[in-house]
DNA sequence: CGACTTGTCTAGCCTGGGCTAAATTTGTCG
DNA sequence: CGACAAATTTAGCCCAGGCTAGACAAGTCG
């Protein structure tokens, strides 16, 4: 059994390899950034998990994770989207508030649990914020959306995942109707970073920051 | 926040004060014992349990929670049993099941998960083996209840808790419906700590072991 | 090209919570 | 009472995973 720090490295290093903007490798200074940790405590703990062979350490390179790492890191994601779900569906936890609680749990849950919620959703492939829920033997289908902040102005779109980095940010999206599954027009995109505006259909039209924008995924349609 | 470690000594030192057959004062080794863990170790965080003011240690003697103390193990009590309790209804866990999967989850849980399950609940007062659940507050209701292995030939009672030590003698008890509010009546009790015969109401009459016996408490009916 | 900045790594230290071996206390029994 | 067994504590060690300080590498810029 890896340890939960072993783990929370895994999925943060995953996670950083597989952001839009990445680069080939994972650098320490990112790591250590993100499990709020000293550059050195990442140093440390790549030497063992390379030792481990979860991943590849290419000295002032940086990281990559091995075949074996995607695979522990995949079932440590697969926890948390499964019991983020969970947690809204049957205990009635908020969009942005469900993913502090599943960091807690997703170390400690069995197996046995595992498959239980995985059946009480009704196997679902889908997490809370729109993010594919890996399979139980390690497969994942990353499909590839597009940013928002990317579309032009009169695009059609559905928003299909946001980022679960910022629980204020989901707030702000809420309220706003902008929640997965609603479907958009870019009316305007104003030049320099400007902000964009939007046609919610159904709904009231929106103005946000380019920022926010770039943390919603959508399906360009026709 | 108590250390995951210190949260386990609290539990399993309130568990064995507690027991029917304790003595004023808890020794070293029942808690090495109990925790899996050398007697060394378990001085150890005696030790380091005291200096945090949760029991009085009188070396050679045994230890105490203090009040501070019991209010910290009821904590994770209620956390334990509120689990176990919501595996059980929520997700089909069976009774011997039940007790490990809380266990580990016990440690992760938030005030507000706790406060969720406990609503969904109904806000329970006793938990899957019939254990009072204590309140938020730190009450607790710890009823008188029997020992089946104490009653006398012809005495009616009705089951009210069982030992959840061990998940084996769960599932026996199960099997032969000896479960949360049966209704009994003691048949013959053979000599020399030998079997006893029960009739089990809307239901057949069973043999069973003393030490299964004394796992089993009761209410004495009339 | 050399020097500086920034990123990374190494060395050495700390804390929590285990362990074994040895010392000490307590209780019992001849 | 003294001696021995059992329980307990102390001493000293280990490992995981943090930290700081200082050494080393890489990229940039005058």
């Amino acid at each position: 059994m890896l340890s939960e720090a072993v783990q929370n490295y895994l999925k943060v290093i995953y996670k950083l390899g597989r952001a839009p903007e990445a680069a080939a490798m994972v650098s320490t200074t990112l790591i250590a950034e993100r499990m709020a940790v000293s550059a050195a405590s990442a140093t440390n703990m790549i030497k063992k998990l390379s030792d481990m062979r979860l991943l590849e350490h290419r000295p002032y390179q940086g990281v990559e994770l091995t075949p074996m790492g995607v695979k522990m890191a995949l079932e440590i994601v697969r926890h948390h989207r499964l019991l983020e779900l969970y947690l809204r569906q049957s205990l009635g936890y908020d969009w942005d508030t469900v993913d502090a609680e599943a960091e807690r749990l997703e170390h400690a849950i069995s197996e046995d649990f595992e498959d239980r919620i995985d059946e009480a959703l009704g196997f679902p492939t889908v997490g809370a914020h729109g993010e594919p829920i890996p399979s139980k033997d390690g497969d994942i289908d990353e499909p590839e959306y597009a940013r928002l902040a990317d579309l032009n102005e009169g695009q059609r779109a559905r928003i299909r995942q946001v980022s679960d980095r910022d629980p204020e940010l989901l707030r702000y999206l809420d309220r706003r109707g902008l929640v997965l599954g609603t479907q958009i027009r870019i009316a305007e995109k104003a030049p320099f970073r400007g902000p964009i505006r939007i046609d919610v259909f159904e709904g009231d039209e929106q103005y946000i920051g380019l920022d926010v924008a770039e943390a919603i995924y959508v399906d360009v349609l026709k």
